[in-house]
DNA sequence: CAGGTGGACTAACATTGGTTATTTCCGCCT
DNA sequence: AGGCGGAAATAACCAATGTTAGTCCACCTG
């Protein structure tokens, strides 16, 4: 069994938006069965695929993407550490894309007929992980909506946003983060060619909110990044309810 | 207590995808408290609210929105009779965006203490209402990977899409539906101007596909429309399954 | 019936973003 | 040190989409 110190920043997550009991804790915990290693480039999961177990990336990034008919990739969202990447296909029991592995990951295991005792046993804890699949909703609707506005705003969205969902981790070190993407990458993220993507950085370079040298993210000016970016963290509902 | 089969499109949806047990469909109808009316135009719930209930649309179409600040609204969803609009504010308490009314609407509302205690009693309904928001969570995410591609795609994958969705209710007769849209909506849902929305349409006349005269949608080569736009029905998980 | 309104449609022009091809840069391997 | 390969950057040109500014028509209302 996966030791229990792995799923801390998944808790910490939870934490964020409600309470949860001891017992709670190791209910999760213990429905934790294995561990596994993927590379760079690698698919944790298929579209097409039936997975009896969710994963909780515990190190590394990973994208929900799909391949379309003419050859081009489309991402929809980035997961970051501590995310589950798949908690969906509890229930919805097919999945409609693929997850793939942006750099090394390692990922722990949870099996689908543990998760589903939980949802019998737990309904407090069901419904904190009904939670974390509705953030992931709501990070869908936010990029539906920024996907209208023009592409530096976009570009300047994604990076609050990675700030803001890194930042309750300890990933962000003196307003700096690592993002281990290419502008292919982004291109294929926020549905903008390579070239525009590269065009764009420049222009938000020559504003001074932020740099992005190698694969390291600093944060120059974060009043004014959110402001170029319309960005408002309500829909990351990182706020402490009762549910 | 509104009557219970208003509530019967949803209990239909749901039973798609699995099967319900008599004393789940009576709790869930026991759930439902009042009824009420909006006029086309009318918000039922504004961003930034925190409702105490969930509403059914019985009748009439909505649009899950948000207003930016330029002025613009960008659409990110929209819901048919038989959908519940709001019911993921159960969980997330706040909404980080609004719902409006299309057209006339008459809507069921199911207090959140009741559904709350329902998830306590009722494990494999619970699941299933997690299953249906999960829907609209791959909804969102098919509207982002549709995002990438041109215009025609973009809008005849609405068609589609609408289509499917009103094919299990009652509402598509003879190959026809009513869509109370206009184009600057449609615009709104698509991310495109009200202009281009124009061009598009005569482009896709052209092609035979479909007509949409008023407010009525006919297909007229529903091969043909599907393949225009690479729409893949396996998103909305129309499976029974057991979950 | 006249006037007003909202929606569909059109045209001309401006802008954004895509494509293709080439070059530069830099880390890494031998 | 040399060379290879992936990523970034650049340039020229092209296609898709936005903007502005209308017209036209059906429907409603006074």
């Amino acid at each position: 069994m996966p030791e229990t110190h792995l799923i801390d920043t998944f808790l910490r997550k939870l934490e964020l938006r409600d309470t949860l009991t001891v017992a709670e804790r190791e209910a999760l915990a213990a429905c934790a069965e294995s561990e596994s290693d993927y590379p760079a480039g690698a698919d944790l999961v298929r579209e097409g695929d039936r997975p009896l177990e969710s994963m909780l990336v515990t190190r590394g990034f990973t994208t929900r993407y799909r391949d379309s008919a003419d050859g081009n990739r489309q991402i929809g969202a980035i997961h970051v550490p501590g995310d589950f990447v798949d908690l969906q296909s509890l229930i919805l029991k097919h999945m409609d894309h693929s997850v793939g592995a942006l750099s090394d990951c390692h990922v722990v295991k949870f099996p689908h007929s543990r998760l589903t005792a939980l949802t019998r046993e737990h309904p407090h804890l069901t419904r904190l992980l009904w939670l974390m699949t509705l953030i992931d909703s709501s990070i869908h609707r936010e990029w539906l909506f920024a996907a209208g506005r023009g592409a530096p705003e976009q570009l300047s969205h994604l990076i609050c946003e990675l700030y803001v969902r890194l930042a309750v981790t300890d990933l962000v070190v003196d307003q700096r983060f690592n993002l281990p993407m290419t502008q292919v990458e982004l291109g294929e993220a926020l549905g903008l060619s390579a070239v525009h993507v590269n065009r764009t950085l420049q222009q938000l370079r020559s504003e001074d909110l932020f740099t992005w040298q190698g694969q390291e993210v600093r944060i120059l000016d974060w009043d004014g990044l959110r402001r170029r970016a319309q960005f408002d963290p309500t829909y990351l509902h990182l706020v402490s309810e009762p549910r």
